[in-house]
DNA sequence: GCGCCATGTCACAGTTCGGTGACACAACCC
DNA sequence: GGGTTGTGTCACCGAACTGTGACATGGCGC
């Protein structure tokens, strides 16, 4: 499941508790706050995914947050307010959000178009897969567990592609030297064990007994999601 | 005022010449159709910028128009209902559409829904990008600094703005080359490095630990904001 | 249990890679 | 021509990476 680390901004606490609850029940990561400046500051400070904004706020309102977050970067805005005034829709969409609702909303809905904003927020972004709390993001070269980013080198980073290539196949040492090493002759070498074993104390929570790359005894080994 | 071509896909003729007078006044240029056929057909031969669709059609339904449009690129697309049922809007917005709106609907909110998506759908390739301090005016071919301006030599420029075309990705040494040097053949050359390190020199508050520009060993260069 | 063999583990040293500054040369503008 | 700017190349250095071999461990057949 998606997990968005998302922004909303509402004052009336009751409303925000249950959209807080609603969201996280649908997998998303959460942070709220009653006021924009708050918002703001998070927003500096921690890059937050999405940003959910109630237009009625005490001080700095959600169309002004909006306004003042276009300038600084492309975060993706939803406004949400309890008019539905068409006016106010056309105000806050000019502002530069990127969706409006009108609530009372459905928390299936919401959720929806949140996830309608952000997957044309990220239809550039690249090509990730997900096994678990393992993600690999082959686009950006990126590995990360448990959204923490882990480093691999070069090497270490072009096998574990080619594993994860074909997730459930046994790759043997031999092929793996070829297309990983380039290795045409060389036959028997340690290179791939220990090369797997660098990986394993990257990513697996307890390296002796890995959920990721399996060791089949005799053949290679095999990269299978936990 | 900007002037899109819209498709418009709507069964009920009434309905049709409505939105299609009412967007037109707005400024867009409108091709409409009553079926999906049609309308596939249109998108196929004539790329129009966005497509409006309406949910109940005979024959292929708007929802599944728009599936179809997905695995094809990336046109923006509003689905249009008289049904208001969340089902629907979840359905519809997963089927991959942007935006899912109910009839009747105000045509300045529609307008301003159009522009809102497209908006989103362009702000990829907008004329300026903004990335915490730094501006990058595409259309001015010019990059400014916390409000000051850098200059930047034209290779300079076309290296950073390959790297900024592709946010987050990973790009190595031979497509820069081939990209913004032109250069097929030339397999070694620290021409990329020495440049990428002119442009830190510029951009970055601290060259050593570039916020902008990182380096991936073994791989090549990658652009991430901070 | 025993021994064998495949694999895990680790430290180290040679190698590679990228950052950096210097420099040559070409293009361009006065 | 003389100065200025832009661009490609080079050499050097430190840091990061990688292959290797020695040894430990553990599974498996007997």
């Amino acid at each position: 499941m998606r997990v968005a680390g998302i922004l909303l901004v509402e004052d009336d606490p009751s409303v925000r508790t249950a959209l807080e609850l609603a969201l996280t029940r649908q997998g998303h990561s959460v942070t709220s706050y009653a006021t924009g400046e708050e918002a703001l500051d998070h927003i500096r400070a921690r890059r937050p995914e999405i940003a959910i904004l109630d237009v009625m706020l005490p001080g700095i309102d959600g169309v002004e947050v909006c306004r003042r977050v276009r300038k600084l970067d492309q975060l993706p805005v939803i406004l949400l307010t309890a008019r539905g005034d068409d006016l106010d829709v056309v105000v806050g969409l000019e502002a530069g959000a990127d969706d409006y609702v009108v609530k009372p909303v459905e928390p299936r809905v919401l959720d929806a178009r949140i996830r309608a904003v952000l997957r044309r927020a990220e239809s550039a972004a690249s090509d990730r897969i997900t096994f678990g709390d393992l993600v690999i993001d082959r686009g950006a070269l990126k590995v990360t567990l448990s959204g923490k980013e882990i480093h691999l080198t070069p090497t270490e980073l072009r096998l574990l592609l080619e594993l994860v290539r074909h997730p459930g196949q046994v790759l043997n040492r031999r092929y793996l030297l070829r297309v990983v090493w380039d290795h045409t002759h060389i036959a028997d070498s340690r290179l791939v064990d220990a090369c797997v074993q660098r990986i394993r104390a990257k990513i697996e929570p307890k390296p002796a007994e890995p959920v990721f790359i399996h060791t089949v005894r005799g053949f290679g080994y095999r990269f299978s999601p936990p």
